[in-house]
DNA sequence: TTTTTTTGTGAATCGCCATTCACTTCTTGG
DNA sequence: CCAAGAAGTGAATGGCGATTCACAAAAAAA
């Protein structure tokens, strides 16, 4: 009586919520969230708008997912470096660098994640990943202050500090209308400056 | 013939376009651009809708010279510093208290000139402003290695990750939903961090 | 004062999308 | 194969707010 789905039913089901996402992820990524119009992300995705709607509830919805899990994916990779070997100063450089490189990579993914404007709920996870981006860095800084890597400094306001400074020193290669060359100086400089704000010793 | 404005038409006129301007500002400074329709303009400096289009081609148009002149504004104060007496370190440091100081005065102002996306001409626009705010910056930088104050160090780079780092650093006291005590700390705290990132010797 | 030009009004238009919905097409269970 | 339920479609709807426009009020010219 009862209709039941099949598993491979569930399969397709499933299959297309995740090509929704990647639709989107990729919209974003090229164009900023203003090129992501449901329509666009439907055909992207080879399904009708309304179809849209029958995996997630609003479009805001649908980009907080997208913004959200770019930023767990994002984060992961920062724990684990955190997480890993050498002394505070080599993982700060070595995140700081992850960071900026998976940046310039996809200028306007990142700068959605950073900057764009959009939605009130979209903003909200915005700013929900700066501030985890933040507790990235400053149990970086709490070890480093512990281990006498860095001298006593106000966590909080460094941990912010880090992230707005290259977060800034990315956006304006990132911003639409400028290419990006000497990518590899930029991001040594942005690492310089984050180590010697932290007071690291090794400059 | 020709109809030729008297003095007093003219004056009347001057002062409705500064009054559009005031009213713009003053909307965007409490609510963000969001809550800066042209309907709420128009109403609050006392005119019609249908007005603001005699005095500006297009709400963009408009918005952008209420951010232009804040940042022309904001500007003129820091190049005052910069022209200042005393070392470069406490030039910058005074440009990064100022600057501070006053986005925490009006919130929703600052977060629009650093943060809120909007127009694409008015984006343009901030990332004219966060440019110039830059060379102020950069400025200070040549000085201060030229005098042997800093280290020798990536100037342009050093210049966005200092606006970068107070930028956010005040963006997040700045955005909506959070009280902002502690002020003098927060200054203090992103004041110090931008002096240990050049290498200011005085920490 | 009458005429002409400019300024001001605010309701109607227009464009833009998200969201909905009556309908078609596919799945499932019999 | 058929009936019932689920998924998919895409044109219509609806809301929002910038922009326009036919008209009214005010100012200058005659």
């Amino acid at each position: 009586m009862s209709y039941k789905r099949s598993f491979l039913m569930e399969e397709r089901l499933a299959d297309n919520r995740q090509r929704i996402l990647k639709a989107a992820r990729a919209l974003v990524a090229e164009g900023g969230f203003n090129s992501a119009s449901i329509a666009a992300v439907a055909s992207s995705a080879g399904l009708s708008a309304g179809a849209i709607y029958r995996y997630f509830p609003s479009k805001s919805a649908l980009f907080v997912e997208v913004l959200t899990s770019a930023i767990d994916h994002e984060i992961a990779i920062l724990q684990d470096i955190v997480q890993g070997e050498g002394d505070v100063t080599a993982r700060l450089r070595a995140c700081v660098e992850s960071f900026a490189n998976r940046a310039l990579e996809g200028p306007y993914l990142a700068y959605a994640f950073i900057a764009e404007p959009a939605d009130e709920d979209v903003d909200e996870a915005r700013l929900l990943g700066r501030i985890r981006f933040g507790e990235v860095f400053k149990s970086l800084l709490v070890e480093g202050i512990d281990k006498g890597e860095f001298p006593a400094q106000s966590i909080d306001i460094g941990a912010a500090c880090i992230v707005g400074a290259f977060t800034e020193a990315l956006i304006r290669p990132i911003t639409p209308r400028s290419k990006r060359d000497a990518r590899a100086e930029l991001v040594e400089g942005i690492v310089a400056f984050c180590l010697r704000a932290v007071g690291a010793k090794v400059s």
